[in-house]
DNA sequence: CGAATGATCGGCT
DNA sequence: GCCGATCATTCGA
């Protein structure tokens, strides 16, 4: 019934960055990069809360060049470089100067499969395509170039629409976030979101 | 201005 | 399954 697929800026400004992460599982990412249009069902996503989670770039009001956008309200893309070279893709929620933000980790993959493959240099598919949030990025055509954009605005190269998946509260299995062990309490919080069954996650723990 | 660091990936065993 | 390469960004002086 909905004919604007896209989902709407309230969507973004809702007040829990948990609820938000948990929503948007089942969701589809789309990128219209390059004349092409290819889209993955959001399976994994992982959940950074401003101010007081250390794990988070903007823990302790830092703001820096890379950061600012996170301080953006919510219904914008935040993608930044880690390690150098790989691309993450962020989705900023709530009010501007919270700086919360939903890290996409992993996609099933939908349309456009043969350019995501070329994309990935690969020639068969495997969860590996997508599953790993520097992965997905490079299969979409995302990078650092698109940091910043609207997501709700017309006629943004990436955004993310709601076709009628709805994932409840059984099939979605928490779990802690990786890497951050350096972020003490904060390591143990389960804010690692993946759906059950799914191929296309990385491997349950 | 320089050194340390990290929300990772891919190749090898 | 594990180990290490790789480089933009950050922070302190």
């Amino acid at each position: 019934m909905a004919t604007e697929k896209r989902l709407d800026k309230s969507f973004y400004l809702q007040k829990d960055v948990l609820t938000a992460s948990k929503a948007l599982l089942g969701k589809y990412l789309v990128s219209n990069i390059d004349g092409r249009i290819t889209t993955g069902m959001i399976v994994e996503t992982e959940a950074y809360r401003g101010s007081d989670d250390k794990a988070c770039h903007a823990y302790n009001n830092r703001y820096t060049e890379r950061t600012k956008v996170m301080y953006r309200e919510g219904g914008v893309a935040y993608v930044y470089l880690c390690y150098g070279i790989h691309h993450l893709f962020n989705v900023v929620t709530g009010k501007q100067g919270e700086a919360h933000a939903v890290l996409i980790r992993a996609l099933e993959p939908i349309d456009n499969i043969a350019t995501m493959l070329q994309r990935r240099k690969m020639t068969k598919i495997q969860p590996r395509m997508t599953a790993g949030p520097g992965t997905l990025t490079k299969a979409l055509g995302i990078t650092t170039q698109y940091s910043g954009i609207s997501l709700v605005e017309k006629d943004t190269p990436i955004w993310i629409e709601d076709r009628g998946t709805n994932i409840i509260e059984d099939q979605i299995i928490a779990s802690p976030r990786v890497g951050v062990d350096y972020a003490e309490e904060c390591a143990a919080w389960d804010w690692r979101f993946r759906v059950k069954d799914s191929r296309w996650t990385s491997k349950a723990k």
